[in-house]
DNA sequence: TTGTACGCGTTATCAG
DNA sequence: CTGATAACGCGTACAA
C-alpha cells in the first residue's frame, strides 16, 4: 500500500504540493506538477477516500435535498401532526442523521427554489419520482436519487427491491395453499411499480398459477369500479402495488360489508405509519424508508470524495409485516 | 457532530475506555459500562466508519474470494496464456487492487478448499453464480456475493444491470428503424438471463412490437437446432444472452454463409476479451466487470467495519460497445 | 481495570 | 510557489 508520503519522498517534495496537484488546488509549477504526476504513475499511488474523508471532514461538507411542489406540500400538511409520518418525511430524517454523523450541512429545496437560489453544493439529493427540470440535471455535481430510477439513464440511485420482496410474499402466501391472488397495480410506466408487478407475476408462475392483475389509477372511483369488478371472482388474497391503494381496497370491502381477512386477504407495499392505524391493521411489505435516505447519503459523500464513481443502483431489500388483513399460518 | 471524546468526557474515563466498551474488546467493569453506555445513549454517539476504517487500517483485514471448481478450471486454463481474458479473472482484478489499496490480505479458494481449511477471515467474497454449499452460507461473518443474486435471500449482491443496458440497446436499435429483434437465451432461473429478458420484452412492448424468444442449451448443437428454425424468418437483429451464445451464432451463421451485419446483425452481453477476437468483432453490452470487482471489495469492508448493514443489492450500470457485428448508424 | 499517546493518510493553514 | 505541521475520529500498544 502506497500513501502519499512515498509520493512525496520520491518525487522529492512535500506531501502538501503532493496533494495539491492531486486534487488540482492552489499553485504549484509545472515542472513539480511533472515530477509528482510521474511519482504517482510510478508508484501507482491511489489516496485513501477514507483518509481523505477525515481530512475533508473539518470544513464539512454542503449539500442540498431537492423534490417537487407535490412532495413538499405533502411534508409541509403533516407539520402540525404530532408524528410525521409520510413514506418522504422516514427517508428525510434517515438523511439528516447521516448528515448529522458526517458534518454534513443539508439544505432541503423544491426544485424551483434551488433554480433561483442558485448556492453552490458539494452534492444533490433528489426525493421521489416527480419529474425533475433537465437544469438541474446538467449542473456538474454529484447527484443521488432516492426512489426514483429511470430506465436508460446511468443515474445513481437508491430504490427498494420491490421485486424481491414482493415474489418471497407472493411465494409465502401459494405456499400456505392460497391460489387465487390477484394484483392491483397503478401505472407501470413507473419502475417501482413494475418491479413488484414482475415480483408477483415470476411467483405465480414459477409455482404454475396464472397471474391475474388489474391497472387502476390511484383514485377511489378507479378502485370502486375495479373491485366491484374483481369481487365476485372470489379472490383469496388481492396484493396491491402499495399501502395507499390497499387502504382504499379495504374501505371499499368494509362499504360493502365484506370481511377481512375472512373472506378475501389484502396485503400492501410500503408499510406508512396508516398500514398500523387502520382497521384491521394491515399485512405489507415494508420499505426501509430510513435506510434509504441513510444510504444515498452516505452514496453521496462517496461520490463528493471521489470514490467508486461507476454509477449504479442500489435496491434495498424489503421485509413482509404480518398484520391483521392476512391470516398468518 | 459527536466525538469519542465527548463521550469519554461525560462519562468521566478515558477515550480508550469507551472504545473498549463500544467493541466490546478488553476488560472494564460493569460500572464504567454502565456510565459509557449512559453516555452514548445521551449524546446518542455513533462511530465514524471512515475513522475506525483507518484506526483499524494498521492491522489490516483478511478476507477470502471463494468460487466453484467450475470457475477455479476456467482460471487456472488461462493461466499459461498471455492475457488474462475470462470474465471472472477480470473480477479478481479488481478486487486484488482493491485489496492492496486497503491494506486487505486476500486468499482465493474454491468452496470445498475453504470448508476443510477453516481459517478465520473477516468476511468473505463469492465469485458466480454456482451451488454454495449451505454451511458457507451459515457461517456468521459478512459476506458479498458478486455476480450471484438469489431471489428472496436478503444478501449484499453486486450484479451488473443487465435489465437497463438491454433495454436501452434495444430501444436504440428499434429507433433505428429495425423491427425483426429477436432474443436467444439461456436458462431465465439465472437471474442475469432474466432481467436481460426483461429489459428485451419491455422496450419491444414499449414500442408496440411483439417480443420473439427461444431459450437454448449453452451448447453448439442447441444453438445450431434454434437457429436453423429461426434464420427462415428473417430476423434483422438477434440479441443473445451473453457472449459466448453470441460468439457460437456467429460461427453457425458463417458456416452457413450468412453475411454479417449485412443479412443480419448479431448483439452479445459481458464484453469478454474474445469479443474483440472474433471476425467481425461482436457488438455488445459491456459488463463493467474490474468495477465489480472494485465494489465488492469495499462493500465488504462497510460489512467489517459495521456500516449500512441493512442488505442491498448493488447493480452496475452497463454499455452498449458498438462493434462490427451491428451497422451503426 | 484504566489512561496516555501515537498512528492511520489526507487536506488546510500558515509561514516562508 | 512550496514546506512544515496541525488537525480529522478512532483503535490499541504500553504504561500505570
Amino acid at each position: 500500500m502506497t500513501s502519499i508520503d512515498d509520493v512525496a519522498k520520491l518525487a522529492g517534495v512535500s506531501t502538501a504540493t503532493v496533494s495539491r496537484v492531486i486534487n488540482n488546488k492552489g499553485k504549484y509549477s509545472e515542472k513539480t506538477k511533472l515530477k509528482v504526476l510521474k511519482a504517482v504513475e510510478e508508484l501507482n499511488y491511489k489516496p485513501s477516500t477514507q483518509a481523505r474523508h477525515l481530512a475533508k471532514f473539518r470544513k464539512g461538507f454542503n449539500i442540498c435535498v431537492l423534490y417537487s411542489e407535490r412532495i413538499k406540500k405533502h411534508l409541509i400538511s403533516e407539520k402540525n401532526e404530532f408524528i410525521q409520518k409520510s413514506f418522504y418525511s422516514i427517508v428525510l430524517k434517515g438523511i439528516a442523521d447521516g448528515a448529522q454523523e458526517n458534518k454534513v450541512k443539508m439544505d432541503t429545496l423544491t426544485f424551483n427554489e434551488f433554480i433561483k437560489k442558485n448556492t453552490k453544493y458539494d452534492g444533490i439529493l433528489i426525493l421521489g419520482s416527480d419529474k425533475i427540470p433537465n437544469n438541474i440535471l446538467e449542473c456538474n455535481i454529484p447527484i443521488v436519487f432516492i426512489d426514483n430510477y429511470i430506465v436508460g439513464k446511468k443515474t445513481n440511485s437508491i430504490v427498494s427491491n420491490g421485486f424481491d420482496g414482493t415474489y418471497y410474499t407472493i411465494d409465502k402466501m401459494i405456499k400456505r395453499g392460497y391460489k387465487k391472488i390477484f394484483h392491483i397495480h397503478g401505472s407501470l410506466m413507473f419502475y417501482g411499480f413494475r418491479r413488484r408487478f414482475e415480483g408477483y407475476e415470476l411467483a405465480m408462475k414459477n409455482n404454475n398459477l396464472f397471474p391475474i392483475t388489474y391497472e387502476i389509477k390511484e383514485e377511489e372511483e378507479s378502485i370502486n369500479y375495479v373491485m366491484s369488478m374483481i369481487m365476485p371472482k372470489k379472490p383469496e388474497i388481492i396484493f396491491a402495488s402499495n399501502d395507499s391503494i390497499a387502504i382504499m381496497i379495504l374501505k371499499y370491502l368494509k362499504n360493502n360489508n365484506i370481511k377481512v381477512p375472512d373472506e378475501v386477504q389484502l396485503i400492501g407495499f410500503d408499510d406508512v405509519i396508516d398500514a398500523t392505524l387502520v382497521n384491521p391493521p394491515l399485512s405489507t411489505i415494508k420499505v426501509f424508508k430510513y435506510e434509504m435516505g441513510n444510504v444515498a447519503l452516505e452514496r453521496l459523500i462517496e461520490l463528493i470524495n471521489g470514490k467508486n464513481l461507476h454509477p449504479y443502483v442500489t435496491s434495498l431489500f424489503t421485509e413482509f409485516i404480518e398484520r391483521k388483513t392476512t391470516k398468518g399460518v
